[in-house]
Formats: structure tokens, C-alpha cells, sequence
RNA sequence: GGGGAGAUUCCAGAGCGGUCAAAUGGGACGGACUGUAAAUCCGUUGCUUCGGCUUCGCAGGUUCGAAUCCUGCUCUCCCCA
């Protein structure tokens, strides 16, 4: 069985349907992964996951799970995924991100980053060994690279030394790999991930290089970090130029619904991002009619439900009114009706998506729906 | 009946002669959030024609100047009977 299986190629875009077999099941692209950092998709069950938002596969985090709960207990339950019931597949991130988001308490050399624990201050090296070994302890299906996400703005200098250290602890990262083995006797795989900033000769330097190592799938990281939207499609439609179309391509950390149509459209297959269920927990809610923030005044009295079009349990059994009033209240129900919602619309996004790619008006439906889904109600 | 404490801007609660339209919380209203240090963070919250103008239980008074000091009144709360 082939990791991936393109489908269709969208005739008037770039975008594909594909399919993408793990050893815990198949992922049908484009697809969107809802983050589960710390081995939970905050505030949502594993079987809202599977029964109502349709997840196919979910993120996890190699720098949280490792400090938290520890890779003793993970290797004791046998894997992420007997520890927290996930039964589908997961991708682990590799840490690259907190180069980025924690940036304050870390320091970057050739050998690896160190990085000050959050929870305690205690001091931790990761390589590109050790990110492998611990992903290899946490188990998940896809597994990634060992990266640094540069920030925004990043100067040119800058952008290139730090893509060529990426570039060299790729090659740590696969070394390691390839001579260690699953821990749980099912087969893992490993995205390498491009970066380069938003420069569009390490760009495609990076892509290229990420290219020849050959491995399943690939992975843009670096993009979402505050650059204007146009910088992140250009950058991406480059990449997805270079980087095999026998391979998904997933765009790390996207993004807004107007990002992963657009993104879709330029030939990514796979996404990620915490906002569905970050801002549903701060009050915002995506829905088919538009977004909406939950918390103002207008929908005091709102007695509809969120998106009677999307379907659903949360999405139709719940009025705006109560939704607010838990939101507001900060009562712990809001929290998990508001991401439970936004993760069935991004997962409903995707399939449509999907959908459209099938039957060759993906490009119309696109266009179309960009503005309805992102005017602000 | 006796003794004591207090009334501050939506609420709680600082302030105790000028630097007070009045700290700090909360609430309300608005905003942000993109490989999650996030059930988090930020802003606004008396009126204004932006010169100022009315506020700190009520009425007087002292003072160059009062939410802050004095007198009376009204109302709360606590303790003992």
C-alpha cells in the first residue's frame, strides 16, 4: 500500500485530492489535523472527535508530551495513541515551533536548542537525535523534522543561516531515522520541512534540498508567522512548484478558512492550526454564513442555532444566545460547544473541498465561498 | 435601651487637605489570536462643541484649595441588653 495515492488534479488550480494511508487508517486530502499539543485536542473527547467533527488524524506535540506527562509513562501505555485512546492517526510536531513561540526561554547552537521548561525552568537539549528518538517514544504515524521556525521579519542573513542548520539537521534527523526502529511495531515516516522565510531564492533552495531527500511527504514550515497574506502564497505556490506532486505537501500552521481554500488551490494537501479551537475557546466561532464573535452584545438574544446549514449536533442544538451566555460566563460547556463547532466546520471545510476537487468546480466554489466564510457577522 | 463602625464613579473596594474624574479587582462593551507557555492577552468604561463642565449619602461651614477637616441631618451595619 502506497503512503499516498494522488486522485484528482483539479483542472483550473493546482489543487488534488489524494489519499493517505497510516497504519491506524486512511486520511483523505486536503485534510485539516485539529492540534492536540499536549496529547488532547483541548476541551473536546476523543469521540467528539471521531463522531461528530470527523477528525481523521490529530496533532500532538514532541516538546510538551516529553516534558509532560514523560516519555517513561508514554513508553509504558505503549505509544500516544493507547495512553490517550486516539485510535486513528497522529502527526507529531518536533519542537521546531517553540524555536519560534519560545523564543524568550531557549538558545539555538549547531548541536540542537536548549530550551528552559515553562512548567519548571529545568533545562532540556533537544537534537535532532533525540527529537527522533522521542517521537519514535511517542508513536505517532507521521512524524517531523526537527526544525528552527524563524520569525517575522527575519533578515535576509539570518534567514539563510538558519535554513542551512535546518538543512544539516535534516540530514541528522533522517540518519537517525533511518537506522532506528517503531517501538510499537507499526511503521512511522518523516516529513523534512522547508523554510527560508519569505526570500524566495532560499525558498526554493530549501525546497529543492527538502525535495532530494526523498522522503513520504513534505512539509512548509515558516509561513504564518505575521507575514502579509500575499508573502505566504507566494512562498507556498513556489514551494508547492518544487516540492513532488506523488507526495502531500502540508502547510504547517495554517491558518484562517481563506488560507487553506487559497493554500488548497496552490496544491497543499495537508493543514494544521490551533485557531478553531483557540479562538472558539476566545469567543469566535467560523461558521458557513461567516464569523461570528460570540461574545458581543448582538446575539444576547439570538435564539438560533450557531450554523444550521453546517449540521451537527453543537453547531444546531445550541442557540447563539446560550452560547454567549456560557462564554461569557466562562463556564467550561462554552468552551467545548465553541471548539466541538469550529472543528466540525474546518473538518466540513476540507471535505467540501474535497468534494469540489472530485467533481472539477473547485476553483468556482473557491472563489465563491471565500467572501461568505470570512465576512464578519 | 446602651456602645461602636460606616456611607466613594455599575458592583466590591482604595484614597483621608492640593500631583483625584478618583488606585486595584470584578462586571460591561470592543478588539486580538495561524506547526498552543493561551478557558489567554489588549483597549475603553461621568459629560463634553475637548476650552472645560458636573461627581465621592444630604445640607451647611472652615480653607487660596475638600472625596479627604468641622457641624447638623438621613440611612446602613455590628456588638451588648
Amino acid at each position: 500500500m502506497p503512503f499516498f495515492e494522488l486522485q484528482t488534479q483539479d483542472p483550473q488550480s493546482k489543487a488534488r485530492a489524494g489519499k493517505i494511508t497510516t497504519a491506524h487508517g486512511e486520511i483523505l486530502t486536503p485534510i485539516f489535523m485539529p492540534v492536540g499539543t499536549a496529547g488532547t485536542v483541548k476541551a473536546v473527547h476523543q469521540r467528539e472527535l471521531t463522531d461528530d467533527i470527523q477528525a481523521q488524524i490529530i496533532l500532538g506535540n514532541t516538546y510538551h508530551l516529553y516534558l509532560r506527562p514523560g516519555l517513561d509513562i508514554l513508553e509504558k501505555a505503549g505509544g500516544l495513541h493507547q495512553f490517550n485512546g486516539w485510535e486513528r492517526p497522529i502527526l507529531t510536531d518536533s519542537g521546531g515551533y517553540q524555536v519560534y513561540s519560545l523564543a524568550g526561554t531557549r538558545k539555538i547552537k549547531e548541536e540542537g536548542v536548549t530550551f528552559a521548561s515553562h512548567i519548571d525552568g529545568s533545562k532540556h537539549l533537544f537534537t535532532p537525535e533525540n527529537v527522533m528518538e522521542i517521537q519514535r517514544s511517542i508513536g505517532a504515524d507521521i512524524i517531523m523534522a526537527f526544525d528552527e521556525c524563524p520569525p517575522y521579519p527575519c533578515d535576509y542573513e539570518y534567514a539563510r543561516t538558519s535554513m542551512d542548520m535546518t538543512h544539516r539537521w535534516l540530514k541528522r534527523c533522517c540518519d537517525h531515522f533511518d537506522k532506528t526502529s517503531p517501538k510499537y511495531g507499526y511503521s512511522q515516516v518523516l516529513f523534512p520541512i522547508v523554510q527560508g522565510s519569505v526570500y524566495k531564492d532560499l525558498r526554493q533552495k530549501s525546497a529543492e534540498f527538502i525535495a532530494s531527500m526523498n522522503r513520504e511527504g513534505n512539509a512548509i514550515g515558516g509561513l504564518s508567522v505575521g507575514e502579509p497574506h500575499e508573502e505566504m502564497y507566494e512562498t507556498t505556490e513556489l514551494v508547492c512548484a518544487i516540492l513532488p506532486s506523488d507526495k502531500p505537501r502540508y502547510l504547517m500552521g495554517v491558518g484562517t478558512p481563506e488560507n487553506i481554500l487559497e493554500c488548497i488551490a496552490l496544491g497543499v494537501d495537508m493543514f494544521d492550526c490551533v485557531m478553531p479551537t483557540r479562538n472558539a475557546r476566545n469567543g469566535m466561532l467560523f461558521t458557513t454564513q461567516g464569523i461570528l464573535n460570540m461574545r458581543n452584545k448582538k446575539w444576547e438574544a439570538d435564539f438560533s442555532p450557531i450554523d444550521a446549514e453546517l449540521g451537527g449536533y453543537a453547531s444546531t442544538f445550541y442557540s447563539k444566545a446560550y452560547i454567549r451566555h456560557l462564554l461569557k460566563s466562562k463556564e467550561i460547556l462554552g468552551a467545548q460547544i465553541a471548539s466541538i463547532h469550529n472543528l466540525t466546520f474546518y473538518l466540513w471545510l476540507v471535505d467540501e473541498a474535497r468534494k469540489h476537487i472530485l467533481a472539477g468546480d473547485f476553483r468556482a466554489w473557491k472563489n465563491k465561498m471565500i467572501p461568505q466564510l470570512m465576512q464578519r457577522l
